[in-house]
DNA sequence: CAGTATCCGAGACGATACTG
DNA sequence: CAGTATCGTCTCGGATACTG
């Protein structure tokens, strides 16, 4: 994903700069619970609580932190009913929608793969080197 | 991913065992410098210092332990040329292959919309409750 | 109910030094 | 060259308590 050995002409400014931006994004989404939240927030609109209920082992702290991050980049939309008690309900925006797409397949993937992957697991012996 | 409300039946215990599986799996995968090392990896067959120049960013550390991870569950097959000095070369197995098709949507989909989410950083006004 | 702030332990991570 | 081990730092992440 990332351009390597730039030359120091004068357009690689922006192409080294889209790609430390690119990584960041990366970086932001390539976590655990990000991705978990996505796959949660489906196609459904879900109030804070229910997410919390849907992603299962997530604290508050992380639910409210990765929400902030995926709100800030744009792909979940947060709104706030201004009642009391108050009510929040989040959602897929279009890119966060288009990205769910993709991390459904790394579920897809960890099923499918889940037999295998216990195999290699019992196979596996941690050291032995030259084997 | 995960399936939630279990009844208590025999049959359960099953389920119960293979969705902790599974996010076990998902946890260990759902970090960036794996995914970065499944996407550097592609199709070739890369030295521990190739791959680690190919990165970026990785340190010589956190290489080598989620290229454990990484055979551990069977997704790179690491082979020991008994040379001197040692030539050790990974490539992707079957199943790293799959996956790295779907890790190769999510880095398509952060070049895709770069633009949309830096004008979404933008637009964003952290401290704005009720907007 | 949703959110923020604080404390604190556990694990990530980088740097360095050492082996075969 | 590849790998392990150790150490110090820093962030992650959970628990708790407090506001609107």
């Amino acid at each position: 994903m990332v351009t390597k050995q730039y030359t120091g002409s004068p357009e690689d400014a922006d192409l080294r700069r889209a790609d430390s931006l690119a990584r960041e994004i990366f970086s932001d989404i390539a976590n655990k619970w990000a991705l978990l939240i996505i796959t949660a927030l489906d196609e459904r609109t879900l109030r804070f609580s229910e997410l919390r209920a849907e992603v299962d082992g997530i604290s508050h702290k992380m639910l409210t932190q990765n929400l902030r991050m995926l709100e800030r980049n744009g792909l979940v939309e947060r709104t706030v009913h201004p009642t009391v008690p108050p009510r929040v309900e989040y959602t897929l925006t279009g890119p966060g929608r288009a990205l769910r797409a993709t991390v459904d397949g790394m579920c897809d993937w960890t099923r499918t793969h889940l037999a295998r992957i216990e195999e290699a697991r019992r196979r596996f012996t941690p050291g032995t080197p030259g084997t």
